[in-house]
DNA sequence: GTAATTTAGTTGTAGCTTCAAGTAATGACT
DNA sequence: AGTCATTACTTGAAGCTACAACTAAATTAC
C-alpha cells in the first residue's frame, strides 16, 4: 500500500554491497587507528592528526579555521581538543597579529617529539589496517572514490583542491 | 631531505592520496547520515542501524550478541543504547527461553513504524551522499575495497560470510 | 557433582563530540 | 562615526562511546 516503488529509489543489490562494506569500515577503522595511538600515547587519531598538520605546515603553524578544514573538524571541536592538548604542553596558541580573531595553533618541541615519535607506529597500522589489504589498483580506485564521496559532502575541502601535478 | 626513509616504509604518494581521502571520509560521512536523522527523529546513525538491522530480521528479534556483530559494536555500546531505545518504547529485550544468558532484543511496533517512516529519508542521504556521486563501476570497486579493508580489522565479520547467493 | 572456565550481557565512569549560545574583532554601509 | 552583519573563535552542557570491572548462566574438566 504504502510502497508503490519506496518514495526515493531503494538500493540495488549491488549499491547494498557496497552500503554495507562502507558503513562498517567507516565505523570500525577509526577505532582500529585509534587504539594503538591511545595506548602508546594517550592520543586520540584527530589528535595525532591536528598534531601532524602542524608538523606539517609552515613553521609549525596554522590559524583554527585552516587546522578545522585540514582535519575536517569543526571549529568547536577543534577548540575543545586544542585546549586539551595545549594543556598537555604539546600545542601552543597565540592570537594573530594583525587580525585578533584568529588564533594561530602551533606544535611545541615537545609535540613535535612526540608525533616524529609515534610516527612509526601509526604508520605501520596504516599499513596493516589499510595498505597491505589492497593492491595498486584498489589504492587508485580508492583515491578516486573517496574524492567524489568528499565532492558529495564539502564541495571546497582542501583535499579536492590540488587536482594533484 | 624530507624523506631520509623512516623506520616502517613511509606512504607512496598514491597511498598518500588514498589515505587523506579515506581519513576524511570516514571523519566526515558518519556525521552527515547523523544529521538528518537526528533532526528528524532524535535517532543517531547507529540507533538507526540498530532498529534496521532488528527489523530485517527473523520475527525482528536478535540476540544481543549477534546485533552487536551486525551494526559493527562492542556489545557495551549496544547495551547502552539498547537500554536508552527501550526506554523510547523503540525495542523491548527478553531474555532467551533455551539459554538464560541471551538477551533478545525486539523492535516493537512502535520502532517499526519510526523506521518505515525514516527509511525514505535516510536512503535520501545515503544516495545523494554517496551513490549520486558514483558511478557503476565505483560502487563495484567500492565493494570489492570495502570487504577487503574489513578483511584486515576483522576476518570473521558477519559481512564477509556470505559471497552472495 | 562440583570447581574452573567460558560465554553473554550489564553497568559505572571518564573523556570526547555535538549543539546552542556567547564573545570579541573586523568589515560594510550609510 | 555609528549601526549592522560577518568572521573567528570559545564555552557549557547534554549525550554518546570506550574501557574496565562486574554478574550470572552454561560448559567443561576432573
Amino acid at each position: 500500500m504504502r510502497d508503490s516503488v519506496p518514495g526515493p529509489r531503494w538500493l540495488s543489490a549491488d549499491e547494498r554491497a557496497a552500503w554495507l562494506a562502507l558503513l562498517s569500515t567507516t565505523t570500525l577503522l577509526p577505532g582500529a587507528l585509534d587504539a594503538p595511538l591511545q595506548k602508546a600515547a594517550k592520543l586520540s587519531l584527530f589528535d595525532y592528526n591536528v598534531l601532524a598538520m602542524l608538523s606539517e605546515a609552515g613553521n609549525r603553524t596554522l590559524p583554527m579555521s585552516e587546522l578545522a578544514a585540514r582535519t575536517s573538524a569543526s571549529l568547536s571541536r577543534l577548540s575543545h581538543v586544542a585546549k586539551k592538548l595545549e594543556a598537555r604542553g604539546l600545542v601552543s596558541r597565540d592570537t594573530h597579529a594583525s587580525d585578533a580573531r584568529v588564533t594561530a595553533a602551533s606544535v611545541t618541541d615537545a609535540g613535535m617529539a612526540l608525533i616524529e615519535e609515534l610516527a612509526p607506529l601509526h604508520v605501520a597500522s596504516v599499513r596493516s589496517l589499510v595498505f597491505d589489504q589492497l593492491d595498486a589498483r584498489d589504492v587508485a580506485d580508492l583515491a578516486r572514490i573517496g574524492r567524489k564521496l568528499m565532492r558529495g559532502m564539502d564541495a571546497g575541502h582542501w583535499i579536492l583542491r590540488d587536482p594533484a601535478p
